[in-house]
DNA sequence: CGTCCTATTGAAATTCTTCAACACTCGTGG
DNA sequence: CCACGAGTGTTGAAGAATTTCAATAGGACG
């Protein structure tokens, strides 16, 4: 079986089921690699599959017809990817990076889901985490300047990667894991106007870049701070 | 019995209760009406109840330390009005408009969810619903111009109120429940530049304004258009 | 070595904001 | 009945922030 060694296991939607739903999961599950910027699912295409993710970073995008972009999340193992009671899922979810997934039909998800409340209850923990995050990124994207958005990002990241290490004068190193032309639709900015924040957020002593993905912050305070005011 | 005749009695989270519960739940709830611009609840403030929306408009908003604001969701009856699972809500929600609320405390909710998964499922698509409307708002404010964000919220607000009536030439006509400073800091904009905007799609013919606050639209393909693209 | 991809930087153009003035409505009290 | 002030909304002109267009740099790879 080797659900049991799985990342979705026990922090996933899979740690709330029993070892005989497990099993039953287990026959109808696929695990693929897919390669960045492949796209896993469409805005607007029936879905067929829901899927845990094992490894890498998704991320769910809105097109407008002239090509306008905007990344509203970006998930990460063991997130459960999919929209549940819903034809399509109405964002598009591309491979930000190389991302390993474990896939099942939808039907075997609804089925489960009316046997075991506590699946739809993580589920629905996860949907309203999802609705923290998005709620929190609009006053970002509605209301902070380009640098504090920029600063914003970094900080979203670096505290997702290494949690509890968000306050005090903390030091962290992380990669950004999306390119900047990812950070600009996710941001709602142009990829210059992203570089030239980073630059500044350089020279201002915030951050140091040691290749364009390699941050280190010596004093997370101080990201922290211009994550929200703009005190030049 | 005052629930039997209550708006949120079949499309709110009542709808799946069954008598017995229902009995249960209308001896702890009490109703109220709230004036404009009242607060309903407070981001960091842990919650002792839950509400449902019976009538008006709550806006959810998120404040910066300076001052700066963002709405960041509007809830019509028959919403259910809370953060289940969570001690504090991470929003301010502040009447809109005058609101008339049902609440009732956080515990018998969460009491009556662990009995009844029909309620924790409702409640769930009511935070997918959400969490999609935040998605769709976070291209608008990552993406859209100025005048494609407001063509949007008054196409917004006019599907919301009028359903049915968003493609195809309809002709429609309805009240913007909210003062200019909201739509402002709905959209991500000030005052003076949503001013400008309403009188620019004035003058473009694809809305009327009766008063300040009344909507004529003859043609919602055309304000459909407008919150897309920017042809001036 | 050349090419593709990613990222940075500069200068001009555009969009939106800021600051300031003014208009309209409504309720209150002289 | 009218004057006054508060609250709300509109408009103009100058300023600031961000985008656009264009050029350049560096790394990875065949």
């Amino acid at each position: 079986m080797l659900c049991a060694s799985c990342e979705a296991r026990h922090k996933g939607i899979c740690g709330v089921l029993n070892p005989d739903q497990l099993v039953a999961l287990s026959k109808h599950t696929t695990k693929k690699t897919v390669s960045s910027d492949q796209e896993l699912f469409s805005a607007d295409v029936p879905t067929k599959s829901y899927s845990n993710i094992l490894a890498g970073v998704v991320k769910l995008t809105k097109l407008m017809a002239d090509g306008r972009q905007q990344i509203v999340g970006l998930q990460f193992a063991p997130d459960f990817l999919g929209r549940p009671f819903k034809q399509s899922p109405g964002v598009f979810a591309e491979a930000a990076t190389e991302v390993r997934l474990c896939s099942f039909p939808t039907k075997i998800l609804e089925d489960m889901i009316s046997e075991s409340p506590e699946l739809e209850h993580r589920l629905h923990e996860q949907a309203l985490k999802e609705l923290d995050e998005a709620r929190e990124w609009m006053l970002t994207l509605g209301r902070k300047t380009a640098s504090e958005k920029t600063a914003s990002f970094l900080y979203m990241i670096a505290t997702h990667i290494i949690p509890d290490k968000g306050t005090d004068g903390n030091t962290i190193r992380f990669d950004i894991p999306i390119k900047r032309a990812d950070m600009a639709d996710f941001l709602g900015l142009t990829i210059e106007t992203v570089s030239r924040q980073i630059t500044k957020l350089r020279k201002a002593g915030i951050i140091e870049l040691e290749n364009n993905r390699t941050v280190y912050v010596s004093n997370m305070n101080l990201l922290a701070k211009a994550s929200e005011v703009d005190r030049d």
